[in-house]
Formats: C-alpha cells, structure tokens, sequence
DNA sequence: TCAAAACTGTGTCCGTCGGACGCTGTTTGT
DNA sequence: ACAAACAGCGTCCGACGGACACAGTTTTGA
C-alpha cells in the first residue's frame, strides 16, 4: 500500500520488458487529472472523467494506479511547481519569498489544499518545499524540532490564507456574505467584538498573507536573538 | 439554499401547526450524526448511516433537513464546545488558553478538521469562538482587519497542528514514517536539512502548539509595543 | 361534523462513484 | 512456436446522495 506510492512517487518508472507497448504514462494520466481538477475542481476529478479525456475507459487507469488516492497523490506532486531558489541569503527575504511562492501555487491550483492535508507521503516535489525552507532557517540556533515546527506555522498560515482567498469574488462568497450580515444584523448584540472588527473599513485586503507571514516571522526573530543573546 | 442553512443554523425551530408530531429533532439527527462521526470518522457518515441510528429510514431526514451538506453543518457547530471564559484579563495568556481549548476541540472531534474549513457560514458555537478571541484583541491598538488577520493566523495554527497530531499514534502513521524514513535513506542527500531536522532527537512533540503560539503572540507584541510606541 | 390543508414517514427509482474480476488480444523472451 | 507477461476493456457490484410520489396523520376552517 504505502509501499506502492512511494514507488510511484519516488520510484523509476521502468518499463515492463514484456506485453504490448503501454498507450498512457503516469505522467500524462497526471496531467489529466490537473487539468481536470483545474478546470471543474477536485470534487469533479473521476477515474471516469480522467479516461475520457485520455480517450481511454475507466478501468485501463487500474493498470498504471492502484487507486484513486494514489492518483490524488500523484497529480499533487507533479502540479507543484519548484520552490524558488531563495540564494538572497537574509532569512526573512527568504522565508518571506517561500510564503508568497506557495501562496502563488495554491492560488494556481486550488484543490491543492485539498489533497495536502493530513499525514501523507509526500512525493519529491513537495518535500522539496520543506527542504527549502528547512535550509533557510539553518544555523539559527533553533533546534531540528523548532525549525520543523516553524516550517508547519508558516505552512499552516499560508493554507489558511489561501483558503479563504480561495472563494474570493465567487458569487457564492456574495451569497455568504450577505447572509452574515443578515445573522449579524439579526444577533450582532451577542458579538460586539465581531461586529466591530468586521465594519471596520475594508482597507486592505490581500494584506492578510504579508500581515501572518510578518508576525511569525517577527516571533521567530524575537526566539533567535534570545538564543543568540544567552 | 444560504437563507436555508441560516435558518437552520440561527434561526428558531418552531413546530409546525399542522400535521403529525415529528419523531425526529434537529438536534437528536444532529446528535446522531456526531455520533457517528465521532466513531468512525466523517467518511462513514452517510444519511443511511445515521437514519439506522435512529431507527427511522434515510429519505425521512429530509424532512429535517435539506441535504448531507446542512447536516454537517448542524453537526459542526452543536459539537463545538462553548469556548472558554477568558476573564484572565492579560490578552497573552486569554489567547494562549483559547488556543489550547481550541486544540481539544479538535482532538475531541477531529472530523471538525474537515467541516470546518473554507468560506462558510458559521453557526452560533463556532462564531463565539470568534469572539472571544477578537475580544481579547480588542483596545491593543490594531485595525479591525488585523485583529481578523490575527485570529485566523492563530486558527491556522491550532488547526495544522491538530491535524498534525491527528494521525499521531496510529499504525497508519507507523507505516508512512516508515515509508518516509525508507525515502529518506535512499534520496537523503537532495534533502539534507530535512535529514538533520527530522534525525535531530524527538524531544518535544507536543509541544508544537505551544511553539507556534507563542512566535504569533511574540509577534503580535511586537506590533502592538511598536503601535503603542509611535 | 367533515373535508381540505399541511405535514410526516416511507418505498422506489435514478445517476454516479470506486473498484473487483475475467476475458481478449498483443508483445517479448526462451 | 509457445508460453509468460502485460494492456485494454466490458460487466458487475455495493454504496452513496437525492428526486418523487404515495399513504397515513393531525389540525384548521367552513
């Protein structure tokens, strides 16, 4: 099982000596699956729909992928683009142009954040994400457990703002919207604070990124200086 | 369809005048669904399975309710604890104990994990939840936009964090160490820092939550002392 | 008093999904 | 030449969310 991904996403991709020539590859059974999953969303992505658009049935796919979440798996390593090379050499630069480049790529293919949620293999890709980001908060005197767990908050921080940018200009969000101000037109009294935070003057916007990316990143200078300093 | 979930969600469960009493309640359906999905997980909840539950057959819970979506929903937002008091005064420390109330939730239902993500609206619970937090912010100098920044930068944490933990001890979570540590050994030299971060010993754990609190609340002292200052 | 209105519970049916299984045909090594 | 290994496909299954119509029940108003 687990044995398999790892194969697929970290293996070679050998071709069997024998039986007819395979008419699909992992890679272009992938790339269907990303263009399905960008054009209609993840909820709209089926062995179904990915055959089609191969020209192929259903069940050939079986031959090339154990399963749908081994698909899943697949087509997230391969949507993610490289990390950028981040050779400024500040660490805050650097961490600072990490977050807005994984920004970039859940922007781009948005049911990302579906399929990188929870305990999984990561494939190649992704991990090199963590690399990247790991190597930039080296020799800072932070322990491997610490600059693990800086890498996950700024990873979480960066999810959460996508997320929510995500349904940005939708009509759905014009609905939800409006039905919030309804429940808080209706029961505002019990959520003085809510009230008042959410009448504020709209002014930024797409500040929310930069805003948590700067917290955290002002939190881990503060933990590095203290352990410089003694 | 909103203006249907609202209703659900906020607005009063009057009986109807006419017709048979009703056997089933919101609430016993929204009981019976945490039920299961306390039990075996979000996956398994399916109207079958919970109509089963309460004895009654599965088109007999539209009556109740408009469909699979609302009904997560109501389970959401009846499964959420009320949050905690926070009279502590010391916004550090109010905002340290919302997020560790905030992390049990999760570790009490962790199906929450997946209902509550996105652009959604929220029910009275979970808005609460909200509030607090924002109240706690409140009067530190900082904008309504960045007090909301500031509460969804905390969330995202508790949230990677809980999901983090989710797995945390089970034989799935066995066999991908496993399987990570098997990737690890044979492409560890195109990932060095992660080998040196995650071959560094184990210490903490556990204390991941408390890390990334306290980089956001150092980070936030920081704004609110330079705000304060100028 | 009684029928219509409003409502609940249910059985049936449909389309979609992931996936198991077995068959047919093709390529390659011996 | 023949068997092993393999690709593609058709068929079937169970589970799912949900539409719809029908029967039974309670209340309201004429």
């Amino acid at each position: 099982m687990a044995d398999e991904l790892a194969r697929l996403l970290w293996g070679p991709q050998a071709r069997p000596r024998r039986g007819p020539k395979p008419a699909l590859s992992l890679d272009g059974i992938a790339r269907a699956g990303i263009e399905v999953a960008d054009a209609e969303g993840l909820a709209a992505l089926s062995m179904q729909r990915v055959a089609e658009l191969l020209g192929k049935t259903k069940m050939s796919l079986y031959r090339y992928v154990p399963g749908k979440a081994e698909l899943v798996a697949l087509m997230t390593d391969r949507a993610v683009e490289d990390p950028p090379d981040l050779t400024g050499g500040d660490w805050r630069t650097d961490l600072t142009a990490w977050s807005a480049a994984l920004f970039r790529a859940f922007a781009q293919h948005p049911w990302l954040l579906e399929t990188t949620v929870g305990a999984r293999l990561m494939g190649p890709r992704e991990l090199s994400w963590v690399e990247r980001a790991l190597a930039a908060l080296d020799g800072k005197g932070l322990t491997g457990g610490e600059r693990l767990d800086a890498v996950v908050l700024l990873t979480s921080h960066v999810r959460g703002i996508a997320q929510q940018s995500r349904a940005s200009g939708t009509e759905a969000e014009a609905r939800l919207v409006a039905a919030l101000a309804g429940v808080l037109r209706e029961h505002g009294d019990d959520y003085p604070a809510t009230l008042a935070a959410m009448t504020a003057p709209t002014e930024e916007r797409d500040q929310a990124l930069t805003f948590g990316v700067e917290r955290i990143l002002d939190g881990l200078e503060a933990l590095i200086a203290r352990r410089a300093g003694s």
